[in-house]
DNA sequence: GGATATTATCATGAATATATGATTAATAGG
DNA sequence: CCTATTAATCATATATTCATGATAATATCC
């Protein structure tokens, strides 16, 4: 479902939320078992994207720019999957719509509107154990 | 959600199911606008998993080997994407399951549920126009 | 059996996602 | 200022997906 860079950064997010305080891409690439450098280029982006922020040096590191409770799954997830948006017909076709419905379009909406709406109304923290 | 290459099975599915007899792969990909000998080895796999049945030469193509009503949207998808199966771990844990859940897991397994019962229940005749 | 239509296969290429290793830039603390 | 720590960046490698073009195999029809 998800791509492995979304879930790298879903579980990045997770751990720094159940955490609470910064931690180093070091650290964090320990914990989830995955692979540095590439986890520093994604929490690079989740910070150019406002959901962390970053510091170098001593005592720096990674934390979680919003309250976890105020941050949509949607969030973390958006710059690397497509999971919202328009929603994709599932027949490729550009002109489909609500209004000139593929005949698939009615009942995949329905199917797939409950995903998008899991990362949509889902927080951060609704997942972390300790809330 | 799906890859081309599924995407590219179902519409060929489902053009075929709506013509109801046999189509050359040129015909197929001129019609869905997509490339030939892509679509080619996308038929032949879903010919040697018996959705369709391939004849050479005069006359020859593709036709559907399965009632349109008994062909469920999986057995069509499943070559190329994996929809079901077992539900991958959001968190990507491989030890989340029903009785040892992550934290996103019974939230996420609800969702998610909806997107494998819509192609695991539909079937090709449900979103064929003329039934 | 020759011409033609068609699927099947092969060789290759381009684009993207995933990953690794090395280096550079910034920061904090002594 | 020096050193240690850490994110940021760069160069490159590997795997997978998506795609193209050419050729081989098979079937039909005359």
């Amino acid at each position: 479902m998800l791509s492995h860079t979304a879930e790298y950064a879903l579980r990045a997010v997770l751990f720094l939320a159940d955490r609470g305080e910064p931690a180093s891409v070091d650290e964090i690439a320990r914990q989830l078992q995955v692979p540095r450098n590439y986890l520093s280029k994604t929490l690079h982006r989740l910070a150019q994207e406002g959901v962390l922020t970053s510091a170098r040096g001593k005592g720096g590191g990674f934390r979680l720019a919003i309250d976890p409770h105020r941050l949509k799954l949607l969030r973390v997830v958006e710059p690397f999957d497509q999971i919202s948006g328009e929603r994709r017909c599932l027949l490729g076709r550009p002109q489909c719509s609500d209004r000139n419905p593929c005949p698939a379009h009615h009942q995949w909406r329905a199917a797939s509107e409950r995903v998008s709406e899991f990362f949509r109304d889902r927080t951060v923290g609704d997942l972390v154990k300790g809330s």
